[in-house]
DNA sequence: ACGTTTTCGGAAAACGTTCTCAGATGAAAC
DNA sequence: GTTTCATCTGAGAACGTTTTCCGAAAACGT
């Protein structure tokens, strides 16, 4: 087409205000352009930064994101996996709640659908994912080396991939120093689920440390300590894992809290480009130590 | 059509496993049964939770929703618009950034888009909001009784109808009683601003009470309050808007603060249904006036 | 057994694109 | 002025539904 003719359509389209009819275009050229997303939490900071994350990367290739809520439920999930099949979307990023019903992803696949599993794995399915198991390593590792001996651990569901290998990893360093947890629990992730763990902890052990699956376990086991009367770090030494920026946290701690910074915007981008890409590997992103203020070095190896 | 016939046709579609076109059906219907939702900031609580109660009405009616994160960026949101335009939406709820441009607004509803203001209003636009004025009038009123006189205020932006409102209704208290704002500062609803504000307002004047449009300033008050070794409620009396819960701040905090409880999950319903009834009323909800801790009775006339 | 009413099945048009193909028109080369 | 090639125009089919309509068949009442 000559250059010429081109402008004078274009111009023909201004003129007239054509807007092409999505759903003809969908139905003639049989793509939607539109990918689902699902997550267990958007009111999560952790999930709504991979939202963005994923949307960024959809709006640059110019497909339209279909945001999903599961809400930690799923049956809700299943739903909304039905949902995106009816809508035919092109490809689903889910951050599942569990394990979501093996004949459902696979009939989601028999009619063409990309499934990335994104944070958390699905048995079958490519994955992109923080590399838990060596974060949460590191973590222990840094915590051994200020001399902790005595620690508990706030593990998250053990259903959940990112949990299992948190804990894992945490193990596996304790392991190498010839330790072994004083306590484990299991939480949910929340802030409460934290606390009551904490509490039984810290009731029925005597602890010098206590690491959580995740930040907002972390903040509740400090809820916990100092309703106890213990001073952090110098009674207790408390880590977290994935660092969101919870603000108002800001408010009250100058200390950082020792934990694990997970890139999780980029996890976001780059599960978006693995799904838009059709690749079929697992991917891991790496995480960063944050060595904070809320574990002391208690005069062991030193670091 | 008899329940026999009824019953055959679904089985056929069982055995078949037949999954109508969504886009088919959307070009003979012309209904694409979808709705966007614009917000300014995903990662926000208070809109992550406005979206849950949107989208919870959404699924009731069997609506899909486009969730459109603005990121504070009215070129974003323009953006987003002209999105949903091409998709073919039904109904558009939008938080808006700024004013959004005329034109693109007369655009939609010319192709028969219903527009609804969520939270903040758009002028010529229906809206379901917040009673701003009267909850920020309640509230200063309540400081006013607990005996607080030298009072300043942080407000949100005054682009933002909602910050406006609360201004001149927290205003407007203090006026009935003879008094004015000791200070007034503008910020943008982010815990940076609500800390910059109160630093500038502590080393300027003396304050008894420093009250701010949304309860992320109010963290920042708090913590501009403590770095001043200003103990709250003792030295300085603190007050937020919105109260949305942001779980961390609970690690620290053993008094609630003293602000408004909007019901946000309520009015993401409300503007919902308004948007679907194609109501072109704007609408208020009900706030909830919280008597926390971080303001004292300061013994006038007492409560 | 007959007429009436309800239900059924099939045919055909329509929604607004994209794609292909054939033929027409234009421009450049001989 | 004719040939050749590029470019443009227009017609038609196709995508998978929904909707309407008509005649056939089945169910019902007497």
């Amino acid at each position: 087409m000559r250059p010429e003719t081109r402008q004078r359509v274009l111009e023909a389209i201004e003129e007239l205000e054509y807007t092409p009819v999505k759903a003809a275009q969908t139905l003639r050229r049989a793509r939607t352009k539109t990918l689902g997303v699902v997550v267990p939490d958007i009111a999560n900071l952790y999930f709504a930064l991979l939202i963005r994350g994923i949307e960024s990367v959809a709006l640059e290739k110019g497909f339209t994101t279909l945001i999903c809520d599961s809400n930690h439920s799923e049956q809700r999930e299943s739903q909304y996996l039905d949902m995106l099949l009816a809508e035919d979307v092109e490809g689903v990023l889910i951050a599942p709640v569990g394990t979501p019903d093996e004949e459902r992803l696979s009939r989601l696949a028999a009619h063409g659908i990309h499934l990335v599993a994104a944070d958390r794995r699905i048995p079958g399915l490519p994955a992109v994912e923080v590399h838990n198991h060596r974060a949460s390593y590191e973590l222990a590792k840094h915590i051994l080396r200020l001399g902790y001996r005595r620690i508990a651990y706030v593990a998250g569901p053990s259903v959940v991939s990112s949990s299992r290998d948190r804990l894992e990893g945490f193990r596996e360093a304790l392991e190498s120093e010839g330790l072994e947890l004083v306590a484990l629990r299991y939480g949910d992730f929340t802030f409460e689920s934290g606390y009551a763990s904490a509490r039984r902890i810290l009731g029925e052990q005597n602890v010098e440390a206590i690491a959580a699956a995740n930040d907002m376990m972390a903040f509740g086991v400090l809820r916990a300590a100092e309703e106890q009367g213990k001073s952090v770090p110098r009674d207790l030494g408390v880590a977290g894992f994935d660092h969101v920026p919870h603000v108002p946290y800001a408010t009250f701690m100058h200390a950082e809290l020792t934990t694990v910074e997970i890139p999780i915007h980029e996890l976001g981008r780059a599960a978006a480009l693995q799904l838009l890409g059709g690749g079929k590997t697992t991917h891991r992103v790496e995480a960063r130590l944050v060595r904070g203020g809320t574990c002391r070095d208690l005069g062991g190896r030193g670091e």
